[in-house]
DNA sequence: TTAGGTGCAAACGGTTTGCAATCGA
DNA sequence: TCGATTGCAAACCGTTTGCACCTAA
């Protein structure tokens, strides 16, 4: 996957940049859990930065996580999610526009859909309620794949055949 | 508003049918807890209904507001909402197809829209990741009129009149 | 009578913060 | 050098749980 890995390199880089910008330290740790959470896959939790950190070998503190996964966000360049789980997700923004969320009710599976059609309806709705339209997110529920081929397993025992 | 009130008793004897379908007990603090959420006006927070009853003059252990809104939620005439502000609000279903919310990012206030008009598409953007639709929420983040005035009014004390 | 509910206080778990030691520019 | 960062541990705060006592049916 040559082209995310590209995204990922090139968010890096801007994220040097932003630090540059504002005469803020690039350290180790900083760059450790950008590079963790840029190389994308899932959403991470602060959880999943840190076993992912510990996986290449690194030792990262927690504040010092939750205090980088500060700047990635505000500098714009990863997203803080909130699928009320009892804590966050970060996304890197290797591309945009992906603002839907399929979460499955079983197994939290979260996967990403563009909200494309729904881009010009929106600002109109928040004008229509006197609010100025910032971001949006979409948010769907439901079974995914797996789940549901799971559930249907198990009531096939109970339903088999007809004639039973 | 005769209208609301309306519906928070209709809610409300819907709450006393579906614990009596369970043979569970109708007790004074769940009755309480009840009454506050579907008393609607804005989405309350566990703090929130603790407030509420306190006004009123009746005490409820935290436990058991928390235990009550449980109930609540399972029975399907409350929903419960994470709004990524480090707790849960509560809304009272007195009207469906309330999936939408317009929060305001400065003042966190929250307000409902229909979203009737996506109603079609969400099903399907599902059906072709894989995902069995079962509910969806919208959520659009931006300045509330209020919050859009202050802000108007501190940005002009610098930009006042071209001419000073 | 008794299954279930209540309320207190302690436990929990994700997140934040105070602070002395350390590091990047 | 010097202001910013780090990491530890303690604090925080919303929520859950254990348990002795109470209550609706």
């Amino acid at each position: 996957m040559p082209e995310a890995d590209g995204a990922a390199e090139r968010l890096f880089e801007r994220f040097h940049r932003w630090l540059r910008e504002r005469h803020l330290p690039i350290t180790r740790q900083r760059d450790m859990v950008a590079r963790a959470v840029f190389a994308g896959g899932e959403l991470l939790s602060v959880d999943g930065v840190e076993r992912r950190l510990r996986e290449r070998g690194h030792n990262v503190g927690t504040a010092t996580v939750y205090r980088s996964l500060d700047m990635l966000v505000e500098s714009g360049l990863v997203r803080r999610h909130d699928f009320g789980e009892g804590f966050k997700r970060f996304e890197p923004l290797l591309s945009p526009g992906q603002n839907g969320h399929l979460i499955c009710s079983r197994c939290g599976r979260v996967t990403e859909f563009s909200t494309e059609r729904f881009e010009r309806a929106l600002p109109m709705i928040a004008d229509e309620q006197g609010f100025q339209h910032h971001a949006h997110r979409v948010e769907i529920r439901g079974l995914c794949r797996a789940c549901r081929d799971a559930d249907a397993a198990t009531v096939g025992r109970f339903r088999a055949t007809p004639s039973s």
